[in-house]
DNA sequence: GAAATAGTGTCTCTGAGACATTATCAA
DNA sequence: TTGATAATGTCTCAGAGACACTATTTC
């Protein structure tokens, strides 16, 4: 086939709550084009040892940071002439989510954090890429554990609470919250408590995405 | 660059209402692999003309019919050494909607239909993608305007709530339906009504996609 | 005991389902 | 008038918000 195809990329939005803001990971591109300039994480797919393009987001992060986020999923594709200097280019977009603690903990701080209401100018179409995993993220926050992704293995009612009204970005009622929590059943108390400065709080984890079928929130 | 790229192409999961069941658009292949055998339409990008893949869906489905959707979205890519004979592929698969009566007045009846609920063998993964095709419909389908995208120019208030009982699976309320579609408002009155053997019903019109904060149906 | 945070109880009101009722057409 | 379909009214109950209340810790 003599047919002039496509480039074909993989770009990962990751996602973090870092001083109560929702932040993107961003690094510095070591290759042209945008050389040095902040830009998302992504690579070219590479067939000899990726099984797919989830797989190529998944080596992506691994190979920039030693990491594997807590949920990876496919955003939407990106694609045409003018998104690349290269030429007519095709991005495969992911979203993963993670605690802020876990990024921390990763072997080389290679990402810096950007507001994702506060954004810089970026290269390609990132600013759109990540203003489409933001909105895929807080579409979905009402209706399942997504959040969930944002906390570390262990937490409390109220992280709980706050990481989903940091999502959501508008508060919630802590009866109500609790209610509901407690009826979906998606997340399970520990013996674990908190061992704080006042009233110690229960420890919750949680196994993995769990879509609703009813809202944490009203309508707006 | 020297690299191998994968093979990229573009799928549409064309699906439309018949005898009461949701159906799925299928062709005749009439090129290898898989020359002869039913499968969703679909074909390479064309860099030259095609502005980016959903350009290249829309072009795909106008070539094989004359057609254009009432609704195209992109769905998500499947990818993988497996899934197509040739090598590495990448495939960019868009959900497509019409009402069937458009479909049967476009020029060419290229396409056969098939009951996504009794799917016959397909080549590639599409059987994987019709399914997740229908997913996403269903899932949309209760909180968004989406399924009149199965319905023609004008429509009664009884079909539309028939598409959506058709789209979801399950019986809804009459006077529960339409207190939602009035206070939603996403349809508009026309003045026009139907000439059958009964009372006339109004005809409506409905204008774009609209995505909702409350269901149309309660948790099943 | 006071302060702080964790966790629960209860009132009210909106909105959805169920189903009965009225309206308007053709024959 | 009857039969069929369109369209509306009303009863009841579940669930969400609001907010007051109780519980358990440190100091």
């Amino acid at each position: 086939m003599s047919r002039a195809q496509p480039i074909l990329t993989v770009d990962a939005v990751l996602l973090t709550l870092e001083d109560g803001a929702l932040k993107v990971a961003l690094h510095e591109r070591a290759a042209e084009p945008f050389k040095g300039a902040k830009a998302l994480p992504g690579g070219f797919v590479h067939p000899e040892e990726d099984a797919n393009t989830l797989d190529t987001a998944y080596r992506v992060l691994r190979q920039k940071t030693g990491f594997i986020p807590r949920h990876l999923e496919q955003l939407c594709v990106f694609s045409g002439p003018g998104r690349d200097p290269r030429g007519w280019s095709v991005s495969v977009a992911f979203v993963a989510l993670s605690p802020i603690s876990a990024l921390r903990g990763s072997s080389s701080p290679v990402f810096s954090y950007a507001a994702v209401d506060a954004l810089p100018a970026l290269p390609f179409d990132h600013e759109e890429i990540v203003a489409q995993a933001v909105q895929r993220l807080r579409n979905k926050a009402a209706y399942s554990s997504l959040p969930c992704a944002l906390l570390p293995e262990l937490f409390t009612l109220r992280e709980l609470q706050e990481v989903y009204e940091q999502v959501l970005g508008q508060p919630l009622d802590k009866s109500s919250f609790r209610r509901k929590i407690d009826e979906l059943g998606f997340v399970t108390p520990t013996e674990a408590f908190t061992a704080g400065t006042h009233r110690p709080a229960r420890l919750y984890s949680f196994q993995g995405y769990t879509a609703f079928d009813r809202s944490l929130t009203t309508r707006k």
